[in-house]
RNA sequence: GCGGGUGUAGCUCAGUUGGUUAGAGCAUCUGGUUGUGGUCCAGAGGGUCGCGGGUUCGAGUCCCGUCACUCGCCCCA
C-alpha cells in the first residue's frame, strides 16, 4: 500500500506553484489588514463534534467527507474541512465575547475526502475572513467589500461576478422550506434521483441543481424572495443598497443557497466561468445562530472563504522572482574571500547565491540558470588587486570594482 | 459513491492493418572553449512502453483486470 506517490488529492507545492499560493495569501492578508482584520490561526484538527454540531447532520461534508479518526487517547478528532467552525470554537473557548466586534482573517489547509478533479483536492487551502458580533448589514457589506477588493487586487483573469441572495431568518426559511417541499413533492416525477434525495435532506439545494429536468421544475418554483418576512426583507434591502452605494456590482440570484446549515440571511458567491465545474471562487454568508448552537453566547457572525488553488489558477502572470547576484570564485583561496564577500552583501540586504562547486564555466551556467543579474568573478588577479569583476549577465559588460565599493556599486540590484 | 477519457525517456508527445535493434523535440551530460554563461556545432547517456494476466508464431499496438492521473455527476472553496 505504501508508495512514493503523494496521496490521492494531495500535491507538493514548489517553484511557481507555491509562489502563486503565497501571492494569493499575502495579497489577501495585506488587504484584510487595511480593513482592520487581524490574523487567527486555529489548529488543523479539532474534536469531531466541533464540525459535526456546526455543519449540520445532513451535509455531505459531515456524512462522508471528513477525515475523522481516533487518537491514542481515545478521542475522536477530525482534520478541519473548513475554517469557520474552528474560529467559532476559538471564540467560545477563548472567552472572546467581551471583545466584540472582532474581525479575523485566516489561511491554511483544509481536508475533505472527495474525488479530486479540477479545482478540487483532498488537501486544499483556503483564505477566509469572519466578523463576529455585528448584527447589522454593515458587517455583511464590509465583508463583501473586502472579498471584492481582494479579488480585484489579485487581478484575476476571466470574469468574476458577485451573486447575492438572502436565506432569510429562521422563521422565513422554515416557511419557505415547507413551501418548497410541497411544490417539489407534487412534481416528484420530474426530478432527478439526486433531487428526490435532496427533497428529504436539503430541499433548498434542488434550486441550484444542474439537471435539465430539475431546472425546468425549478423555473416555476416559489421564489424565496417572496417568502421573506419583513425583517429579512429589510435586512436584504439594506445590504443591497449599501453595496450599490459602494459601487460593488452584484446580481441577485434566488437559486443561490448554502451547503452548510449554519447560514442565514445574506449568502453570496463570487463565481467565474473559467474553472469548469468548480466555478465558485469565493463564497460566504451570515451565520447568526452558529456560536449559540455550539454552546457559546448568542453572537452574530458573517464571513467567507476562498480556495487558494482556484484563485491561483486564475492568476495572470506572476511577477518575476527576484534576481540574485551570483558570486563566482576561481580557486580555493579565492573561494574563502568570495564567501566573505557573499556574507557581507547578504547582510547588506542583497540576494546572493554562491555555487558550491564547479569550474568557472559551470558556475556561469548556473548563474544563468538562476537568472542572476550580475556575476561577481573573483579570481587570483582580482584578489591581488582587491577588486571583483562585475559582469552584467544581460549585456555582457564587465567592470572591476574594489571590494569595499561593491555594495554601493550594486545598490540598484538590492 | 457513479460515468467518460488518458497512461510510451526527466518533460511534451509520435509510434502504420499486431512484425524483428521503440523514435522526435525540449531538458541533462561531455567536447569544441582547463578565467566567462545565455547563441552555435559535434557527440553521449537515459525506456520493466503504469502494473498483472490473456489471445497470438509474434503485443507499445488487441482483450480482461488493476492502479494512477484527468474531466464530468455529486459536493463544495
Amino acid at each position: 500500500m505504501s508508495s512514493l506517490q503523494p496521496l490521492k488529492g494531495t500535491h507538493d507545492l514548489m517553484f511557481d506553484d507555491i509562489r502563486r499560493h503565497r501571492l494569493v495569501e499575502e495579497t489577501a492578508f495585506e488587504v484584510a489588514s487595511r480593513y482592520g482584520f487581524s490574523e487567527i490561526a486555529t489548529p488543523v484538527f479539532e474534536f469531531t463534534d466541533v464540525f459535526k454540531r456546526t455543519l449540520g447532520d445532513t451535509s455531505d461534508i459531515v456524512t462522508k467527507e471528513m477525515y475523522t479518526f481516533e487518537t491514542k487517547g481515545g478521542d475522536s478528532i477530525t482534520l478541519r474541512p473548513e475554517g469557520t467552525a474552528g474560529v467559532a470554537r476559538a471564540f467560545i473557548s477563548g472567552g472572546l465575547a467581551q471583545q466584540t466586534p472582532l474581525k479575523f482573517f485566516y489561511r491554511g489547509p483544509m481536508f475533505r475526502y472527495e474525488r479530486p478533479q479540477k479545482g478540487r483536492q483532498r488537501q486544499f487551502h483556503q483564505i477566509g475572513a469572519e466578523i463576529l458580533g455585528v448584527p447589522t448589514p454593515q458587517a455583511d457589506v464590509e465583508v463583501i467589500a473586502l472579498a471584492a477588493h481582494v479579488l480585484k487586487e489579485l487581478k484575476l483573469t476571466g470574469n468574476v461576478t458577485l451573486e447575492l441572495n438572502s436565506l432569510g431568518d429562521i422563521e422565513s426559511r422554515a416557511a419557505y422550506r415547507d413551501e418548497l417541499v410541497k411544490y417539489f413533492s407534487a412534481r416528484k416525477d420530474q426530478l432527478s434521483q439526486d433531487s428526490r434525495d435532496r427533497l428529504e435532506r436539503n430541499p433548498l439545494r434542488i434550486l441550484d441543481s444542474k439537471d435539465p429536468g430539475d431546472k425546468a421544475a425549478v423555473a416555476d418554483a416559489p421564489s424565496f424572495t417572496d417568502h421573506l418576512n419583513e425583517l429579512s426583507r429589510d435586512f436584504f434591502k439594506a445590504v443591497q443598497d449599501c453595496l450599490a452605494a459602494q459601487d460593488i456590482a452584484f446580481k441577485v440570484t434566488p437559486a443561490l443557497v448554502r451547503g452548510l446549515d449554519y447560514y442565514g440571511h445574506t449568502a453570496f458567491e463570487f463565481t467565474t466561468d473559467a474553472l469548469g465545474a468548480q466555478g465558485t471562487v469565493l463564497a460566504g454568508g451570515r451565520y447568526d445562530g452558529l456560536i449559540k448552537q455550539m454552546g457559546g453566547p448568542q453572537t452574530p457572525g458573517i464571513g467567507w472563504a476562498a480556495g487558494i488553488e482556484r484563485l491561483s489558477m486564475l492568476l495572470s502572470d506572476l511577477p518575476p522572482a527576484k534576481r540574485p547576484i551570483a558570486v563566482i570564485p576561481i580557486g580555493e583561496e579565492e573561494a574563502k574571500i568570495a564567501l566573505d564577500i557573499t556574507a557581507k552583501l547578504r547582510h547588506a540586504g542583497f540576494t546572493v547565491d554562491m555555487g558550491y562547486s564547479g569550474n568557472m564555466g559551470k558556475r556561469m551556467t548556473r548563474a544563468n540558470k538562476i537568472k542572476a543579474v550580475v556575476a561577481l568573478i573573483i579570481g587570483s588577479d582580482e584578489v591581488r588587486d582587491g577588486v571583483a569583476t562585475v559582469r552584467n549577465l544581460d549585456t555582457g559588460d564587465q567592470v572591476k570594482v574594489p571590494f569595499a565599493d561593491l555594495a554601493r556599486h550594486l545598490s540598484g540590484h538590492r
